[in-house]
DNA sequence: ATTGATATTGAGATTTAATCTCAATAATAA
DNA sequence: TTATTATTGAGATTAAATCTCAATATCAAT
């Protein structure tokens, strides 16, 4: 079961279609190994002169059907004080779950995971019996590169 | 040290003045206990029709310096997955930290904090070498009264 | 109270990521 | 091949937040 068959069997038990424009867009998704946000793709996408042209809302999209099949998880990385946002799309097939620590210095994020953390998050919302859909824990402050290049 | 006081000495302390119009949104952002957003603060403080009237810059830019100096704390209450950005300011003077349930059918939120979870998201930092300046844990799902009423 | 240097103000323009509109086109199943 | 229906991209639109700038208010020093 490949990323390419997850998401043709979502499309057509969807009743929607794989498109040209929607396989490139997977292909180029699964690539890259880094966080990319829907703008950066779609000017790569558009630098790359295929024959195939593809549109900015395309891109937007096809990402949020990558979501919804469990491709792709969409993550905010902007620091919630100034009006930034920095929408990025992260690896989610066969990437565990995780949470990050983001550099308000160098805008980096470091990836973490801790069970104790995740488990006793799941105590809190019993104790409100609060059903839990997902949650994001973001950690902001400055890597250590950042701190010995100090200021 | 009245919030006002904290106030005022935050601004001196930085060459800044002390107008009607920062008194104004002070009062009003002090005297309402539930999370305001800066629309609905410009909003209401529009319909007021006070002698003073007050743009929509300065109620951002007076929310800005309330959160300078520690009186106000921006927290985005939207769900990360959709395009809305919900902007709420909160108290934060005599109001300890905590982070939020947010329920995805109703929007409301509810607070929590846990000492246990602090404690290891220092650890988790601390094995990163990375500097914490704050966090944000937010839980998404779906409150009591949203899961009784079963949609 | 007057002055003067400087900070502040609000109207409206601007920014920006994201979404929407819609006529032309492509994908699928019969 | 054909009919049905989904998809597409250009460009318009949205909406929160910020910016611009000329007019005005603040406030410390007289
Ligand atoms: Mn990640
Ligand atoms: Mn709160
Ligand atoms: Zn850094
Ligand atoms: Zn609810």
């Amino acid at each position: 079961m490949t990323e390419k068959d997850i998401f043709v069997d979502y499309l057509k038990q969807q009743g929607l279609k794989f498109t040209k424009q929607r396989e490139e867009i997977l292909n180029f998704f699964l690539k890259e190994e880094k966080h990319l946000s829907p703008e950066e793709m779609f000017d790569i996408l558009r630098k790359k002169r295929l024959p195939l042209k593809i549109g900015r809302a395309t891109v937007y999209r096809t990402l949020k059907l990558l979501s919804e099949c469990g491709l792709a998880e969409k993550v905010d990385f902007g620091d919630g004080l100034n009006r930034k946002v920095i929408t990025l799309f992260e690896h989610k097939f066969a990437h565990p779950h995780h949470d990050h620590l983001i550099c308000l210095s160098c805008g980096k994020s470091f990836e973490f995971s801790n069970p104790e953390i995740e488990k006793l998050q799941e105590n809190v919302a019993r104790g409100h019996q609060f059903k839990v859909a997902y949650h994001r824990l973001k950690i902001y402050g400055y890597c250590k590169k950042c701190q010995s290049t100090k200021k």
